[in-house]
DNA sequence: AATATTATTTAGACAAATCTAAATAAAATA
DNA sequence: TATTTTATTTAGATTTGTCTAAATAATATT
């Protein structure tokens, strides 16, 4: 399957945004990629065409088996790359996304495996997100951190650590749910509040007490 | 100046053509990307409206300043990663071109300056060709190899040591003259024979006795 | 349920990079 | 020099990935 670095940011979005099993929304998909819904719709239509994707019409776009593996190569790559930017390089962790973006591109599987075996195989990056094995295998266990100290940049809610109704108050009145998705934009260390994004929905600051409580997991 | 791939491989290929001062043609440069001649014109217009190639029609092609310097930093970044490929991940010479003509695309300026301090700021690639500094500066005195023990690839005839009328009249038979350009195809370890090919040409063997008596300098 | 809103798709257009076939210019040859 | 050959360019088409604007479907609201 030769795919092109467009077909392939495609597959990867959808496979970030699927998370669980349900189908990803062609909006969705759209804003992940900074690009139109009906340039989503162009591409879903070849996607399914390959067989990479379920998709019928106003139904939503999951990946299939054959879309999912590939999905998994290319998070594979991203994430190796991350690893020998930071460790061999020197980049820190907040640089390498957007290099890592390129590199994850250049299809070679002689390429990468030696490049993971370069970089002693390892089963997360930088950023602590799980890198699949050559097979696609993920180690599960991934454990959820504190909105506060999680280190990756795209988080979901998973969970609350503060029951107490005015914090929920408070999440539900700033849009915050369980599952709901949050892009770290900042963060300020002199009172280590965390600058965050919904959605469709302008950036807003979250104090420490509130962070510490919302537990998170890496996307 | 935010160029397309393939707009840095029609830059890359005019520099590696243009070698001495001279223009490059239309057909010498479709016949390195291995694309038609009405392509290679197509584009001649593009990048000469962004003032990185001097052409007029029928006049040929050269590189202005600024392309030179564009071409200088796609070979850095080229060399680098080969060398980091047979340095770092252990690939043999002959295996990582393909792979570094796709890295090399990769543009990030601090990348490269750091992929190049980890590999010791390396001046010369796995093929013995130099590797131009952050500023496009190349160390000079390439010495010339005799065509049997060259490492690259792709040569220019720079001389003949041995300069017996036979072995001129054969070498003129063949079409090699001083500047013509040969792509190694194969060597053969039994006889240390190789295999060449001139543009445009079908390819041919040399014996050994031959080829070490043709000086040649890697493109 | 009717209506308004939002999400999605379609139709038609565009830019980049390529191609083929035909036209033209330059060079080589008779 | 006239003619043939080769090199180059033009014209028009194609593919990929994108877009806008309009149409349609699904969902939410009154």
């Amino acid at each position: 399957m030769n795919l092109t670095v467009a077909e392939e940011n495609y597959i990867k979005s959808i496979y970030k945004l699927q998370d669980g099993n349900d189908v990803v929304s062609t909006n969705a998909i759209a804003y992940e990629l900074a690009t139109k819904p009906a340039s989503v719709t162009d591409m879903a239509k070849k996607l399914k065409e390959k067989k990479l994707i379920d998709y019928e019409k106003y139904q939503g776009i999951s990946l299939t088996a054959e879309g999912r593996k590939i999905a998994l190569q290319i998070v594979r790559r991203h994430r190796l790359w991350e690893c020998f930017l930071v460790d061999k390089l020197g980049f820190s962790w907040d640089e390498v996304h957007e290099i890592a973006e390129e590199l994850e591109h250049v299809r070679s599987e002689k390429l990468i495996s030696r490049l993971s075996a370069f970089l002693g195989d390892p089963t997360s990056d930088p950023h602590g997100d799980p890198i699949p094995d050559a097979q696609g295998r993920i180690s599960k266990s991934q454990p959820l951190v504190s909105l506060d100290k999680a280190t990756a940049r795209r988080l979901e809610v998973a969970g609350v650590s503060d029951q107490s109704s005015a914090l929920l108050e408070f999440l539900n009145a700033k849009g915050i749910h369980l599952g709901t998705h949050l892009d770290i934009i900042e963060r300020y260390e002199f009172d280590n509040s965390v600058e965050v994004k919904i959605r469709n929905q302008p950036a807003f600051t979250l104090s420490e007490q509130v962070s510490k409580n919302i537990m998170v997991k890496s996307l």
